[in-house]
DNA sequence: GCCAACGTTGGC
DNA sequence: GCCAACGTTGGC
């Protein structure tokens, strides 16, 4: 799950303890979100940063949670097409569970995995949520996180 | 600042 | 339904 750093970091979430994952407005990052379920991990990604990279990890506590900026008007993630009774964005909240020591730079990954096994590293890949598989992402932290 | 790779919008 | 124009993301 991607965040740029100014907006909101893996020290804001260590410090909010967990977090509402807001401000989703694509319909194929939705959708990984939906498929998410309690007690899933995820890694907490900082985008458009010097160097991006996966930062930390997050469980998901909540699932199939309305995002309740969709029907704030002074919200720059308003959506006047979204209607209350059948609303067009949900979201997570995710909890906080650790920082790495060392961050796993993009560049690091994609030297180490391919497209095909790793969606982040493919070119041009602009989604905010995206699948990750199991025994990569198992095989990630014991590669970059041995501490 | 540039630009690739999308997604969205709206005219037809 | 097609597609051109435009907007956004995000690495570099």
């Amino acid at each position: 799950m991607k965040s740029e750093p100014d907006a909101y970091s893996i020290k804001d979430l260590e410090r909010e303890e967990q977090t509402l994952w807001d401000g989703i407005r694509n319909y194929q990052a939705r959708n990984f979100m939906r498929s998410m379920k309690v007690g899933d991990q995820a890694f907490f990604y900082h985008s458009n940063t010097k160097p991006p990279g996966i930062v930390g990890l997050m469980e998901i506590i909540e699932t199939n949670l309305i995002d309740p900026f969709q029907f704030d008007k002074s919200s720059k993630y308003f959506d006047n097409k979204s209607k209350r009774d059948n609303p067009r964005w949900d979201c997570v909240k995710t909890k906080y569970i650790c920082e790495f020591k060392n961050m796993i730079t993009l560049k690091e990954l994609s030297e180490t995995y391919t497209s095909e096994e790793l969606t982040l590293v493919r070119k041009g890949n602009r989604l905010s949520i995206m699948p990750i598989n199991q025994n990569i992402a198992l095989e990630l932290l014991k590669k970059f996180n041995q501490n």
